[in-house]
DNA sequence: CTGAATCCACCAAGATACTG
DNA sequence: CAGTATCTTGGTGGATTCAG
């Protein structure tokens, strides 16, 4: 870990473009794209394919994420009408393009969450004793 | 911003780790967090302090996002028993260094939101023109 | 001023069954 | 294989009110 933390101070400052990234979140931070998209960086996959390499998602929500994922431009899907019938997706550019962020967000993720579990842990902790303790200077109820 | 697109391919691979992500982004990926978090990038604030500049956030909301915030350790709250009461919440060091990758992340939404936008048009262009074919084979692409 | 509590509307998401 | 359709439910978030 770096210690010589750079101290941001200066994010973007306008709450209008918080909204860019809230707005982006929006799209992204769902249950599953992520996911998704991790999947297809390896490469092209079929539809069952994603939903067996993400497993745990319907096939509703794989229908609906692969097609908010294309709306969106960022996997292109292909059809070949064989029989029976298949369907490949794949990242475009600006799909493989977004997993630069989502990179450095995931590197937080695994750097941070040791310390994020353990606040969580004593936040709880903390929260308990003050539950445990509603005497003191309260007028009983 | 570098043109030369570094071709992506390696990102994680495993869908655990890409669950890394996703659970992160479930816990900042919500409608306020990243906002409020771009609020108080600029340094300490109180409590309403933060809901006027946030603007369009409900109490409950803003509440209720701070104190993941705060549960995560990404926040911190200083209370002051005053009359009236006056509360600081100001990120902490974690807090902080979430900032970086959000960056990331809001360069890439600022970059390519034309971009997404054009193909959400697009997009929704075709499926018009699809929903007034419902006859033809269109075997033809 | 800083919340907590309650009620309520909406929608994301799961389960299931059906189609081409 | 690759979806669509329908139903149901749990959670998110807004509005309002109450409290310390």
């Amino acid at each position: 870990m770096s210690d010589t933390h750079t101290f941001v101070r200066t994010i973007d400052a306008s709450h209008d473009e918080c909204r860019a990234v809230a707005d982006t979140l929006a799209r992204i931070g769902d249950k599953w794209t992520v996911m998704v998209v991790g999947a297809l960086s390896q490469g092209p996959m079929r539809y069952n394919q994603i939903g067996r390499v993400v497993e745990g998602i319907s096939q509703r929500m794989l229908t609906l994420t692969l097609k908010g994922l294309e709306q969106d431009g960022l996997v292109e899907r292909t059809m070949y009408p064989t029989i029976p019938p298949r369907v490949d997706y794949e990242l475009t550019e600006l799909g493989r393009m977004l997993i630069v962020p989502l990179q450095a967000l995931y590197d937080w993720a695994l750097e941070h969450r040791p310390a994020m579990l353990a606040a969580r842990e004593k936040f709880a902790e903390r929260e308990l004793r003050a539950a445990l303790r509603p005497a003191s200077i309260s007028t009983s109820k």
